[in-house]
Parts: C-alpha cells; sequence; structure tokens
DNA sequence: CAGAATCCTTCACGATACTG
DNA sequence: CAGTATCGTGAAGGATTCTG
C-alpha cells in the first residue's frame, strides 16, 4: 500500500488538512473520542501491563467500569485500531485485548495525562480550596 | 510555604497515595475532568497563544463552542488553578485568561495527545474503514 | 467467560433570553 | 463585552437480565 509517507511528511501534510479546533473536523471529533475518561483508563491499563489483558483483567483493573461501557469503550478503541480483539475459542472462551502500534503512539500521551492527573493532585486540591475561600471572602453565594 | 519538595520526590508520593484506577480516589476524579473535550481545546488554544486570550478570542478560536460551555469550562479550569482570570474594569469589560504555571505544565500533554489526532486521522480513518467492511464481509448485521 | 439486549434515570449540553 | 439564568431534550451510562 502506499503508505510511503515519513512521519514528518504525514504531519506535514495533516498541518494543512485538519484543525481540531473546526467543529466540522473529523479530527475534532476523533479528539472527542480520546478525551474519554474511559478510554484514558483502558489504554493506560493496557499500556502499564506486560503482554495482553483479558475482558476480565480490564474490568478489575479499572475500578467501577459497568460492563456495558468497558466493552463499548473496547469496540470503539478497536474500530479505530488502537486495540486488537484476540478470541481463543476454547471452553470457555478467552479473549485477549491489546495495543496495536497505532494504540502505543497514543498510549504514551494519554499515560501522561493520568500520570499528571496524580503527580499534581495536590496542587489542584490546594487551588481549590484557596478559590473556594476566597469565594467565601469576598461573599459570594 | 512548604512546597519544598521536589519533582521526584513528589512523583514519588504520588505514587503510593493516588491511584487514579481506583474510582474513589480523587486524581480519577481530576482525570474525568481532564479528559474533556472542551477542557483540551480551551488549554490548547491558550497554549498556542503568545499571551493572554479575551473570553471573545477563546470563543472565536473554539468553533461550536456555547457560552455555556465556555464559561463552565474556564471556571473549573479557574478553581482548579490551571487558567489564571483577570478582569479590567473599563467600559466595557475585559476579561483576559492564561494559562497559570500549573496550567503549562498540563498544556504539552493535551496539546500531544491533540496533535496525534490531527496527524493520526488518516490511519484511523482507514482502520475504520476496513473495520466496517470486514464486519460486512462477515455477515454482521 | 465475555459479552448482548433492554430498561430507565440522570444530567450534560445547546438554545434562548436577560444583565451590569 | 462578558457573562448569568432558565428551560427542555437527547444521549450517556448504570443496573439488570439473558446467552453461546
Amino acid at each position: 500500500m502506499a503508505t510511503t509517507m515519513t512521519a514528518a511528511q504525514r504531519r506535514e501534510r495533516a498541518r494543512f488538512a485538519y484543525d481540531a479546533f473546526l467543529k466540522e473536523c473529523p479530527t475534532n471529533q476523533l479528539l472527542a473520542r480520546l478525551s474519554d475518561k474511559w478510554v484514558s483508563l483502558v489504554v493506560a491499563a493496557l499500556a502499564g501491563h506486560e503482554g495482553p489483558m483479558r475482558y476480565s483483567d480490564l474490568g478489575r483493573k479499572i475500578a467501577g467500569v459497568s460492563q456495558k461501557m468497558l466493552t463499548q469503550t473496547l469496540r470503539s478503541l478497536e474500530r479505530d485500531g488502537l486495540v486488537a480483539r484476540t478470541v481463543t475459542p476454547s471452553v470457555p472462551v478467552r479473549v485477549d485485548y491489546e495495543l496495536t502500534a497505532l494504540g502505543r503512539s497514543l498510549s504514551g500521551l494519554l499515560v501522561a495525562v493520568k500520570d499528571w492527573a496524580e503527580t499534581h493532585m495536590d496542587e489542584v486540591a490546594d487551588a481549590r480550596t484557596k478559590h473556594d475561600a476566597a469565594a467565601v471572602g469576598s461573599g459570594q453565594k
């Protein structure tokens, strides 16, 4: 296939073709999908694990996710080519999920955001406390 | 104040104190906030602009955002200490927004995700086409 | 085990109108 | 200009039940 573009070439082309700030742009919708709590957690879970993970592994790792959301998220990630799904027809069935090359190219970025949240939680909490205190002090309702 | 921790120390502490995979964890909620389309776009807009931006600038830059969502997003970012809001009491009033130091420490990560979306849109679109075609071929409804 | 299907509630978000 | 306030709706997402 004619995917003989370097990363630089693709980036160059993308810079002219797409702009996620435009709501009609496909990348806007893609960004919306990526900006999803469950997407972040699923990708981060797969990224932080050696080898593939089973459906139930993911459900256990990501506390609080419902079957519906887990399946739904997995399906959309699979469709977008970020995650590969492998079915082993044993009894009972075994299904494994793992990041594709494309998925791996994204996972680092998403994990970085997740790590930022964990690392800077205290500062954000401080900011909130101060902000709320100031609002009370100045007589806001 | 007693913020005399190195980044490494903070990270080390955070690693034990927080885990965004746990739904009771505050960082889980923080990650949910960060995983928001409008947050990404607002932060990216501010990051990709020299100096502060006015409310109307942001509204113009981020096509399709309603006043409600823009205001709401800005307020939450301000409360979390990621964005600074400056009011100039002229007539008419002038309000400027800019990233704080904390906000700047995050913006790079969010911009990276947005750029990823723009850069890899084609590959995702391809994956979708193939995935959908395969589903049809194998006789899925 | 790994889902699919259904129901049902909540609330996120847009549209609209008003204000200092 | 930079918001606030209110209302209405579609859609997200949880709980539950069923299946290969």
